[in-house]
RNA sequence: GCCCUCGUAGCUCAGUAGGAUAGAGCACAGGUUUCCUAAACCUGGGGUCACAUGUUCGAAUCAUGUCGGGGGCGCCA
């Protein structure tokens, strides 16, 4: 039995999966260096603003530019929050004089430069706005909002990690959609990104399997389950926990289970191995058919035996401690819980197991920065961990973070695999296909049935990983299924028919003949308010790229990416290019065309596909 | 008991390194299709940003406190 997924032995066999991963990296076309529209205007100000100071030199980083709401004059509001704390000066000195040298640049023309209130507003001529944004998206293509601000960072992602033996369910679905969001976020804002599911093959659970499978694996009921690997270890799983519970005796034939795994038996040793690749087939196949590829499942088993020297280590350097038998971090100069690193029993703690993980990645990935995507409910134990590392020095420049998932509960109450019943991923994403391949099946019956399951699939991710990434990190969220199957509204499904019905037009219509460069600075000027604010939106999307990575999250990507479709939908309404004329139409042939990518490279990166047609 | 976190429209959520009249989707009421895809578009109602005090030219955003929900707290992972 093989698994698509490379799972390393030694430490030998990770260095090849690194300098594989480097490899691709360094074959990969990545816009490095280019500095964009609203990036350029930024330095500028800043350079100015510079000047008029006279002080320390400002960065492009120090300015902002916001929106300005629909009520007031400008597109833009130039902001530098550090000089707007002396407002006086600001508003009397600072603001009046950039103003001046902005309107005496030659090669920029302001349709709008104004203050108002506490704010510099400006708009760009409308011609000036629209070439520099459609230009720059015309010679980017598919990498238009690609950057820089993450370049040269190494970043490792820890994603989904489910338990070898059980199911993934709606519950693991958070970090696993939210990772890949990460992840592709990261690889798009310039970093080489690591992805690592990491497995929890280890511990007393593996025992308990073992033993629950010598149990139970005839009953018929267990049986019946032979076919689906995580189903069928998972009721094992289940069945056992319960019998524990009135039998402790059974626990502890499974701890006796798992020493001998530890001390490497054979017997117990093919059934670990054996489980593990079944379970690595099955993570395959259900990643697959979500679209996420990961580097490795390099899991905990693989760290396993660098647990005895860490605690001697942790031990000699006093950051732990001896309690009787166990061994204990006391973190409360931190304000934080001690934390136990070995239990009283000898056993090594998943802590101790994520301390090893921790530096021995950094050893072996060499990382800037390690993101791990991990449930809410487990921010002591990270806090604990970074506290751990910093005291040992185990990260240098280095840092770590983590990203909270929030739990997703199910009518209120947490959703637990160990006493099983919880909605199945699978089973989560066939009740949508099911949804969106009759929708499919009437909106083009005239497709081939392969055609038409290939779209309903394609929404169903996009459902997923949509409804996923719209919600900011942390925030606990009831399971709702209705959310998810809705395809109207605020939904993956309105900015796939976006993309879907500008390409039809496009098709249709057929590409703009005349080269944007070609175009009169009357007809850009005259062009549509519809038309105009697609172009101010795609002009965001670099932006946006950095402030996901700042926030680690992608959902600030997710709630853009629907005020883009917003606009798109609200320009089908108003105007029907193919009813113009050359070269109107070609100028808004081009303007649909620029936008449609700009939406496209962000449905890639929140990693939703766009069908052909639906 | 202690620690963390959240509280924004009927519901689900954005907005919080202080900045303009707090925004979306759903739901609700009404309208739009002989016309490139109606999975769409337009209009409307709906808010004491949990509450209180404070800091500030300016607070949903910061501080303190209160109330309420969720999570966690050395022998699960």
């Amino acid at each position: 039995m093989t698994t698509l997924l490379p799972t390393p032995q030694s430490e030998e066999e990770v260095k090849n999966l690194v300098a594989s991963i480097e490899a691709r990296y360094a074959e990969k076309k990545h816009p490095f260096g280019h500095q964009y529209a609203l990036e350029r205007l930024r330095t500028r100000i800043a350079a100015t603003l510079t000047d008029i100071l006279g002080e320390d030199p400002l960065l492009a980083s120090d300015v902002t530019l916001a929106a300005v709401p629909a009520q007031h004059i400008g597109d833009f509001a130039i902001q530098v929050p550090h000089l707007m704390k002396d407002m006086k000066r600001y508003r009397g000195e600072i603001l009046p004089q950039l103003k001046e040298r902005l309107q005496a640049q030659t090669d920029l023309t302001f349709s709008v430069l104004e203050l108002v209130g506490p704010f510099l507003n400006f708009s760009l001529a409308k011609h000036q706005l629209i070439a520099m944004a459609l230009e720059e998206i015309e010679s980017l293509g598919s990498q238009y909002g690609l950057g820089s601000s993450q370049r040269e960072k190494r970043v490792i992602i820890e994603y989904s990690s489910p338990n070898m033996g059980k199911s993934l369910h709606v519950g693991h679905l958070g970090t696993t959609l939210v990772g890949q969001g990460l992840a592709n976020l990261f690889e798009a804002a310039g970093a080489i990104v690591f992805r690592v599911s990491h497995l929890g093959d280890w511990g007393t659970p593996c025992g308990m399997l073992q033993v629950g499978y010598s149990l139970y694996a005839n009953e018929p009921e267990i049986q019946s389950l032979a076919g689906r690997p995580s189903k069928f270890y998972s009721a094992i799983y289940s069945k056992f926990n319960e019998a524990q519970k009135e039998n402790p005796e059974l626990r502890e034939q499974a701890k006796e289970a798992f020493a001998r795994l530890e001390q490497g038996e054979e017997a117990a040793l093919a059934f670990w191995k054996k489980v593990r690749a079944e379970s690595a087939v099955e993570l395959d196949r259900i990643y697959e058919g979500l679209s996420i590829h990961f580097d490795t499942y390099l899991g905990e088993a693989f760290y396993e035996p660098y647990l005895r020297n860490t605690i001697d280590e942790l031990l000699q350097s006093d950051v732990a401690t001896p309690d009787g038998p166990a061994v204990v971090v006391n973190l409360e100069d931190a304000g934080l819980k001690s934390v136990l690193l070995q239990k009283s029993d000898g056993a090594t703690t998943y802590f101790a197991r994520d301390v090893v993980a921790l530096y021995k990645r950094k050893e072996l990935f060499d990382y800037d920065l390690a993101a791990y995507i991990v449930g809410s409910e487990q921010t002591l134990h990270f806090r604990q961990l970074f506290e751990l590392a910093k005291r040992m020095r185990y990260l240098g420049k280095a840092s770590c973070v983590h990203v909270p998932i929030g739990l997703i509960t199910q009518k209120g109450s947490k959703i637990s695999s160990r006493a099983g019943g919880a909605l199945g991923a699978e089973e989560l994403q066939e009740a949508i296909f099911e949804r969106a391949k009759s929708q499919v099946d009437e909106s083009v019956p005239e497709l081939t049935e392969e055609e038409r399951a290939t779209i309903a699939h394609q929404l169903t991710n996009g459902a997923l990983f949509y409804n996923q990434l719209l919600t900011a990190p942390g925030k606990s969220t009831d399971f709702n299924l209705d959310n998810i199957l809705d395809m109207r509204g605020k939904s993956g499904a309105y900015l796939q028919y976006a993309c879907v019905r500008g390409r039809g037009i496009l098709r249709k219509v057929g590409n703009p003949e005349i080269p944007l460069g070609e175009i009169q600075e009357e007809l850009l000027n005259a062009l549509d308010e519809s038309a105009l604010q697609m172009v101010k939106d795609s002009l965001l999307l670099p932006d946006v790229i950095v402030q996901c990575c700042e926030q680690k999250s992608p959902h600030p990507l997710a709630h853009y990416l629907h005020t883009i479709g917003q606009s798109i939908n609200h320009f089908y309404q108003r105007i029907r290019i193919k009813e113009l004329k050359s070269p109107e139409k070609d100028l808004y042939l081009h303007v649909l065309e620029k936008t449609v990518i700009t939406l496209e490279n962000g449905l890639r990166i929140m990693n939703i596909e766009v069908p052909d047609r639906m």
